[in-house]
DNA sequence: AAGACGAAAACTGTATACAAACGTGAGAAG
DNA sequence: CTTCTCACGTTTGTATACAGTTTTCGTCTT
């Protein structure tokens, strides 16, 4: 049962091109680990460079990101680690919490049994990677599993908008996390998957929209405007949450 | 009160450069307007002849529109016009669905005399472009009217997804419109602005729902599936709705 | 010592050249 | 007459060269 990787990238709702450009598919999964800090500067030469390849794949994979919020370009000068504002990480939230709550009703009803497995899999993938203190790794998947039921509840074009909203939200909590742990996850996505399980729609629902406030309320925007800290992130008072 | 271009692209959603590349802006423009049929071949030498510039900036301009669902990219055979599938057209209204009532009643909270005053200005500009039977021009009016109540709500990240759907319906009209008229627009959206100007907020949201509905019931998908009439859409059959 | 200026280095923006893939049509075989 | 094959023309994919901009850093002035 395996898919083509032009369905894949359908899925994913991006072009063909991009599952194949390392650029892109090792710039954000290193934005989604955090191993990339907001506002780190990607000069195209380094990142030709570093994977082998010509400027114009680079470009290509940095015009992409820069569509999907993770990386900001700005006119001969050159592209940056997305850094979102306390403002669009509100809003980022205050959408996540309009449209997947919604996404989780439809995916409880529709869940069939191979759904369940592969949500369970996944939260066990999870779990590992909490266990050996893989943080990075960890968030990725949390944000993954998001995805994961909005995809379930078949509705391609607001499961886009979710992943792209789920994506930015690595960056947020880069940026505005104040917990130590993302423990709460582990309980409230296998909560999610129960309800899932029993079909139970409105449960589903209720618990996705909590655990989103929950997310949301751990987030501290009263750091000020960090727009213009582009080297400040690198000079040692960072600490990677989780 | 003129606001610069960066701010223009910011509240647009999309990268600087493009307000710039006459391929974005003119493919753009022309398929909103529906001047470029649903599956038309979009040959890079083609516009970059057109236009007047190399095809880097065609192909930059083309992938800007892919990722807006504009133009389908597919490896070594080009670009195209896209060509929605029923699917895809029904979950871009139901997103609307979603999305856009709540952020109508944001908007009658918000909404300003300043505000009102452009909308009111729009509309007659719409009503403008109707009498005299440009009804491209009309439909990318009426698209641009539902884009400026998003942007009222002031939340720039759903209104970036309201557009990007706006943006698209154009080619679902396109593809599968029933009606000869979109008069009904010019009373919905009047309607709308009354309720605004009230700072009714519980009316524009039921306006708004209402109209969508209205919109999305006026869509046909009993034509098959479409998904590989890369050429027949030239043949002759094809009439311009409105 | 601080700040302003200017040259050089580094980087991005665009065009173009070349390579690879695709599609077409003529011609041969069945 | 139909179908298959192959070569040619066309189109896309990628790398690179060059031009323009920004940034850096040393130097000079105040």
């Amino acid at each position: 049962m395996s898919i083509t990787q032009q369905e894949a990238s359908f899925i994913r709702g991006l072009q063909a091109d991009m599952v194949q450009n390392p650029v892109y598919t090792g710039v954000e999964r290193a934005i989604l680990e955090q191993r990339l800090p907001p506002g780190m500067r990607l000069a195209e030469t380094d990142l030709a460079e570093f994977y082998g390849v010509s400027r114009t794949i680079v470009r290509t994979g940095l015009q992409a990101l820069a569509h999907s919020h993770l990386v900001t370009l700005r006119p001969n000068r050159g592209a940056s680690v997305a850094n979102p504002s306390p403002r669009e990480a509100r809003e980022v939230f205050e959408a996540r919490e309009l449209l997947e709550p919604r996404s989780a009703r439809e995916a409880a009803m529709r869940a069939g049994r191979a759904d369940v497995r592969a949500l369970r899999a996944h939260a066990q993938e999870e779990h590992d990677a909490m266990r050996d203190n893989e943080s990075g790794r960890a968030l990725r998947l949390s944000g993954r599993f998001h995805v994961m039921i909005a995809q379930i509840a078949n509705q391609r074009t607001i499961a886009e908008m979710i992943e792209n909203l789920v994506s930015r939200s690595s960056l947020i909590i880069a940026l505005y996390w104040t917990r130590s742990s993302t423990r709460c996850d582990e309980g409230c996505h296998n909560a999610l998957i129960d309800a899932l399980e029993r079909n139970d729609a409105t449960e589903a629902e209720e618990l996705m929209r909590s655990h989103l406030v929950e997310l949301h309320s751990a987030l501290r925007f009263d750091v000020g405007d960090t727009s213009n800290l582009t080297l400040k992130d690198m000079l040692g008072d960072y600490t990677m949450p989780g």
